[in-house]
DNA sequence: CTTAGGG
DNA sequence: CCCTAAG
C-alpha cells in the first residue's frame, strides 16, 4: 500500500510570516519545500492500525510540518481550487511527475497541495459563488477568499467521493451552502456535504486563550451553558452570600480591555485595527452570528463600523465602567452578534485585538483522500505484483478555521494567524482515524481485509481523518472514547472522527476547571464569557495577555447554550441585527437577582445590575428586569407550567414578596402622600 | 442613559 | 430578548 503525500510546497511556505512554533513540527518541515512524494508500502495484510500508523506518522513527519508551511496565500489556494478540475489523466501524469514543484503561485497545476485551511468566510461568502476561484491577485484577501471558496469546492467535492451516502446520517446540516459550495456534483455529492459541511463548520479556533489556561474563571458558562453547569456539579451558592460579585476593577470590560489573558501559544499579535476590520471580520466570519470581541473596547476605534451608534461617551470615570459595560453591549448587539462562538469564547481579543482565529469543535482535521473525477485522491496502483495498495492521500483539511484579523495586519500576520490556529489544533499530536464507507474503522488490529477495505475502497471508500490527540488535557474526553464519539458520530459521521466532540469536552472541562479553582466566581459572572479577565484571584491575567491570541479551539456548540446557533444559518444577514444568544437564567443568576432586588427594589435595574451583575457582560440591566418579570410571573404559575431549569420555589417565594414589597413602596411613593390608612390596607 | 412596558 | 417611548 502506497501512501503518497505531497506536501505543499506551493504554499507561499509560511516562510514569509512569522512562523508561530509549531510544536511537534521539526522546522526542518516547515518552510517552503518541493513537493514531496512519500511512499509507504505495507502489506494488504496491514491491519487498520498500520493504516492508521502509518497516515500518522506521515502526517507528524511532514504533515503537520506542511501545515506549518501552509500559507493563507491565494496561490496555494488557487492551486488548490484548479485541483478540482484537473483531470484524472492529469492527475496521473501528475503522479509521474511528482517531483515537480508548483513554484508559481499562480500555477494552478498543481494538485497536491496538502494542507488545506478553509477559512470560514470562504463557506459564507462562497454560499453564492461560483467555485471556481479567479485569482484576484491583487488583492491578497479577495484573492484568498475567492480561492477558499475554490477549495471549498474541491474539498467537497472530493468528500463527497470519499465517503459514501450512508455516512451522512444526521439531520444537522443546514445545507444551505452546501449546494452552492458544491461545484456540479455527481449525485451522492450533497448526501455526503452535508457532514463535510458540518465538518467544516463545526470547527472554530478561537484565538482568545483557552479558557483552561486562562484562569479566567469568567468565562462564558453560556455557550457550554448550564450543562456546564450541571455536569461539573458546580455548588451553587444556595444563599445570598457570596452571590455577588466581587466588584473586579479590573474587569476585563474595561476600557482598556487589553488586559485579556491569553493563554497559550500565541504570541502577542497585535495589529492595530483598523477601520477595516468589521469589513474583513464580517467576510471572514460572517457565518457567525457574533464573531466581534465580546469585549471591544471603547478605545477600539477600529469598530467604529460596528458601533454605528456612537453611545460611547465616556463621562466621568466614576462612570467609565458603567459605560463601558453598556458599550459593550451595544457593541455585542450590533457586532458581536455575529459570531457567537468568537464571542462567547471570548478570551483573547485583548487590546485591540484583531486577529482572531476560532475554531469550533472539530480539531480534528478531516483528511480526505481525493479522489474522483477531478482529482485522484487515492490512486491505485496496481502495477505491482502483489496485493499492495496504493492510495495517496492528497490533502488534509482543517475542518474549519475562522481567522480574523485586521486588513491593515501584514500577510506575515495573517499566516501567522492561520498557522496559529493550525497549530492550536494540531499541537496537542494526531490521530488518524479511518472511515470507511463513512464509518470510522475502530478496531485497529483488524487487518484491511477485515474490516472489509478492499482494492477499490481504496479508491472510493476510504476515508482518513486527522483528529486532535487531546491526551494532554487529562479532562478533556479523549477521543478514542469511543462512546462519546459515537453519540455524536450518529449525527455527523465525518465529524465523529472530529473534535468537534473533544473539543466541547474541553470546553466544558475547562470551565469546569475555573469553578473548580474559583467557586465564588461561579455565578452568573462565570458564564460571561465576555470577560477574559479572570476571576479574582484565579487568573493570571496579564501574563497570558502577552500572548495575545492563543488559539482556542471553541467547543461545540452547546446544545444548552444554543449559542452556537445554527452557524449556519446563511440567511440572516451577518452584518448585525442578530438576536442576542438567549442565555438563560441559571438559578445562581436568579438567586443573585432575587438578592439583589430585595435589596434594592424593582425600579433600579441599574444598580441591580451593578450589584449583582456587574460581571456578567451579557446581562444587561433591562436583562434583569425583563428576568424579573418572567420570574414574577413563573412565581404566580402552577409549578407544572413552568419550563426550563426549575427555579426553586423559595427563590419564586421571594421573588413574590419582594415584588410584592417593592410595589408597595412605590405605591406609596407614587401618591406624593401616601395616605397612611391606604398603606394599611395594603398590608391587609 | 435608564425605565417601564409591550412585543 | 427586542424595541421604544419617556424622562
Amino acid at each position: 500500500m502506497v501512501f503518497q503525500k505531497r506536501s505543499s510546497s506551493e504554499l507561499e511556505a509560511s516562510g514569509g510570516g512569522q512562523v508561530a512554533e509549531m510544536p511537534r513540527v521539526p522546522k526542518s518541515a516547515r518552510g517552503k519545500r518541493s513537493v514531496r512524494k512519500k511512499e509507504a508500502q505495507n502489506p494488504p495484510q496491514m491491519s487498520a492500525f498500520d493504516l492508521l500508523a502509518t497516515v500518522a506518522g506521515k502526517l507528524l513527519d511532514e504533515g503537520v510540518g506542511s501545515l506549518g508551511n501552509m500559507s493563507a496565500g491565494a496561490p496555494a489556494l488557487t492551486a488548490c481550487a484548479k485541483d478540482v478540475r484537473v483531470k484524472k489523466e492529469q492527475c496521473d501524469e501528475e503522479m509521474k511527475q511528482f517531483k515537480h514543484e508548483v513554484t508559481d503561485q499562480d500555477s494552478c497545476n498543481e494538485s497536491a497541495i496538502l494542507p488545506h485551511i478553509v477559512f470560514q468566510r470562504a463557506v459564507n461568502n462562497a454560499r453564492n459563488e461560483d467555485p471556481k476561484a479567479k485569482s484576484e491577485a491583487q488583492d491578497k484577501e479577495s484573492s484568498m477568499i475567492s480561492c477558499t471558496k475554490a477549495e471549498l469546492g474541491c474539498n467537497f467535492g472530493v468528500i463527497a467521493d470519499r465517503w459514501s451516502p450512508e455516512s451522512v446520517e444526521s439531520g444537522a446540516f443546514t445545507g444551505d451552502a452546501v449546494a452552492s459550495l458544491m461545484p456540479p456534483a455527481p449525485a451522492g455529492f450533497h448526501k455526503n456535504a452535508p457532514e463535510m459541511y458540518n465538518l467544516l463548520d463545526s470547527m472554530d479556533v478561537d484565538v482568545k486563550p483557552p479558557p483552561l489556561v486562562s484562569s479566567d474563571s469568567t468565562g462564558e458558562m453560556p455557550l457550554y451553558g448550564d450543562k456546564v453547569h450541571r455536569s461539573t456539579s458546580l455548588p451553587r451558592v444556595s444563599k445570598g452570600v457570596g452571590f455577588f460579585p466581587v466588584d473586579r476593577d479590573d474587569d476585563d470590560d474595561k476600557s482598556s480591555g487589553c488586559t485579556h489573558p491569553s493563554t497559550t501559544t500565541n504570541k502577542d499579535f497585535r495589529s492595530n485595527c483598523t477601520a477595516e476590520y468589521s469589513r474583513v471580520r464580517k467576510l471572514l466570519t460572517s457565518k457567525y452570528r457574533k464573531v466581534a470581541p465580546a469585549r471591544v473596547y471603547k478605545s477600539d476605534l477600529s469598530y467604529s463600523d460596528v458601533d454605528r451608534k456612537p453611545s460611547f461617551r465616556n463621562k466621568k470615570m466614576h462612570y467609565t465602567r458603567q459605560r463601558t459595560q453598556r458599550s459593550t453591549f451595544k457593541r455585542r448587539k450590533l457586532f458581536d452578534r455575529h459570531s457567537v462562538l468568537a464571542s462567547e469564547f471570548g478570551t483573547a481579543h485583548g487590546k485591540g485585538n484583531t486577529k482572531k482565529v476560532t475554531g469550533r469543535d472539530s480539531h480534528a482535521v478531516s483528511l480526505e483522500a481525493n479522489k474522483g473525477t477531478s482529482s485522484t485522491p487515492f490512486q491505485k496502483s496496481r502495477g505491482s505484483n502483489d496485493c499492495h495498495v496504493k492510495l495517496k492521500i492528497k490533502s488534509f483539511k482543517v475542518p474549519e478555521l475562522l481567522v480574523e484579523i485586521p486588513e491593515s495586519a501584514t500577510v506575515g500576520s495573517l499566516k501567522k494567524t492561520v498557522l496559529e490556529a493550525v497549530t492550536a489544533i494540531l499541537g496537542g499530536g494526531l490521530r488518524v482515524g479511518v472511515l470507511h464507507h463513512g464509518k470510522k474503522v475502530r478496531d485497529d488490529n483488524k487487518t484491511l481485509i477485515q474490516a472489509g477495505i478492499g482494492q477499490e475502497d481504496m479508491l472510493d471508500n476510504l476515508g482518513f481523518s486527522l483528529e486532535p490527540n487531546c491526551t494532554q488535557n487529562p479532562q478533556v474526553q479523549a477521543p478514542e472514547d469511543i462512546s462519546f464519539l459515537e453519540t455524536i458520530d450518529t449525527a455527523e459521521p465525518l465529524a465523529r472522527i472530529a473534535p468537534a466532540d473533544s473539543s466541547s469536552k474541553h470546553g466544558e472541562v475547562d470551565l469546569s476547571q475555573e469553578f473548580a479553582l474559583t467557586p465564588l466566581a461561579m455565578n452568573y459572572q462565570g458564564s460571561d464569557h465576555d470577560s477574559v479577565h479572570s476571576p479574582g484571584g484565579v487568573s493570571s491575567p496579564d501574563k497570558v495577555s502577552t500572548n495575545s491570541r492563543a488559539l482556542v479551539p471553541v467547543p461545540a456548540a452547546d446544545p444548552n447554550a444554543g449559542a452556537i446557533v445554527p452557524a449556519n444559518k446563511s440567511k440572516r444577514s451577518p452584518e448585525q441585527g442578530q438576536r442576542r444568544i438567549r442565555r438563560p437564567f441559571s438559578v445562581a443568576e436568579v438567586e443573585a437577582l432575587v438578592l439583589a432586588v430585595e435589596k434594592l427594589g424593582t425600579g433600579r435595574w441599574r444598580d441591580v445590575k451593578l450589584r449583582a451583575f456587574d460581571n456578567a457582560k451579557h446581562r444587561t440591566y433591562v436583562d434583569l428586569k425583563d428576568k424579573w418579570k418572567t420570574l414574577v410571573h413563573t412565581a404566580s404559575i402552577s409549578p407544572q407550567q413552568r419550563r426550563g431549569e426549575p427555579v426553586p420555589q423559595e427563590l419564586l417565594d421571594r421573588v413574590l414578596a419582594a415584588q410584592a414589597y417593592w410595589s408597595q413602596q412605590q405605591a406609596k411613593l407614587q401618591p406624593k402622600t401616601p395616605p397612611l390608612l391606604a398603606e394599611a390596607r395594603l398590608l391587609t
